[in-house]
DNA sequence: GCATTCCTGACAGTTTTTGGCAAGAGCCCA
DNA sequence: TGGGCTCTTGCCAAAAACTGTCAGGAATGC
């Protein structure tokens, strides 16, 4: 393996193993004898790379300047920050871990000064009422959209009454009070939006829809972006 | 210079430099032959980057391989679609500005199946009242509390009472119904906030109170911590 | 003082890199 | 078809860089 190769290999080491690391433990990742882990610790450092040595200890990468250095401007940046938080709090567990661990990744990328500016940013979202916890798995539902696999749950609408639905999932829509998902509806044969506090007993199907998704979801908005323009249509009529 | 110092210098060339770029221009950039510079570009692709030669053309970067620095997993991209879409619902135009900004970057950094990932995620956000328009300018309030600057506002309070406030600005916390500062004021000697949608006449001062914010910061949380404690044993004591 | 680990210097053998030259091949245009 | 451009590849000998080994030195924690 080249020399460049192998630096390449052990930024990636000293990102995924769990700091400290030994210099003898990385030597033995990238098959080199000690010495030569010392000369190529050096040659990352003077690439830019900020790793902190200490004696007795170990290998810490404080700074992933492998490079492009993802130039976000400050707006960008609190922009990213505030969204992040906002979704660790709305979110679902999975979906705010996702979040959480998103900003820290984008922490660790960004050079010192930026860095430090994500962790002070001056935004903060704060939202009073988090939505009540849903009796299904957020985290499996959007899997399954993701994945574009039918699901079946039961649900119960706004008066009470109670169906069992087939459905294409398609997008989950946070909304404030609640979240949403927007669905092909099989019982109905039409798109439906469901309230996931009101769905129950979910369960992923066999059947695949790939590809149709996002095509599907752009009728959604299509039907949608139509109907407004009847509304709005109609209230001008009547004024 | 070192080879490897010369393949990253190389990288950022061909991320920098209007597509496409002879190997000449290339060579000339980085201080080698030509014929050095096809065995660079061999070695970077030999490293996962791809990179697009035409002959009679040039070079063109097409995926910024360097490695997967951004090694985004589903959940966390969803996380950061969601959030970045929730501020370009609900933040002031500079700042959804940024948030769109950030994603066309971030989608710019991804390797091609993530990209498609970004553009087509399952989760939207959708806020049914967007805030208020505030008169003063969310954007230069933002710069304010990030360069730590005094700043001067009239402020109308619950029942329409006027003041003039100086204060410090601190954080600015995005409520569903409203936007409010964060702020050390100077009238009240104390901490309070304030709705965006009631101050006017903003003026951003010389004094600078850098770099008080954050500790400050820190303290206002730390005093809303205790009274939000203090209040939840005083409610205890009275059930 | 001891163990651990980072850090540095020197040396000799090996490997890699480099520039120049030459030839092939794809693309565009006249 | 021919002629520019430019990517791509092969070969060679000189120059440069790299590597492992050995031998310390220095910082940190116990």
């Amino acid at each position: 393996m080249s020399r460049t190769a192998r630096l390449f290999q052990l930024m990636q080491a000293l990102r995924s193993l769990p700091s400290p690391v030994t210099a003898e433990r990385l030597a033995d990742e990238t098959n080199v004898s000690i010495r030569t882990m010392y000369r190529d610790i050096d040659s990352l450092r003077g690439l830019g790379a900020v790793i902190d040595g200490e004696a007795g200890f170990g290998y810490t990468l404080i700074e992933d300047a492998t490079l492009p250095p993802l130039g976000f401007e400050d707006e960008e940046l609190e922009a990213l920050v505030l969204g992040l938080r906002e979704v660790m709090q709305v979110g679902d567990p999975s979906l705010a871990k996702g979040a959480e661990s998103a900003l820290a990744k984008l922490g660790a990328r960004l050079p010192e000064g930026q860095s430090r500016r994500l962790k002070h940013a001056v935004l903060t979202a704060k939202s009073y009422n988090p939505p009540p916890a849903p009796k299904v798995d957020a985290g499996v539902l959007r899997r399954a959209a993701w994945d574009e696999r039918r699901i079946r749950f039961d649900y119960s609408d706004v008066v009470g009454a109670k169906t069992s639905r087939e459905v294409y999932p398609l997008s989950i829509v946070f909304m404030q009070s609640s979240h949403c998902l927007v669905a092909w509806c099989h019982l109905r044969n039409d798109f439906r939006v469901f309230r996931l506090d009101r769905m129950d007993s979910l369960d992923v199907l066999e059947e695949c829809f790939r590809p149709r998704r996002v095509s599907m979801l752009r009728d959604y908005w299509e039907q949608m972006r139509r109907e407004a323009q009847k509304m709005a249509h109609s209230e001008h009529a009547a004024s």
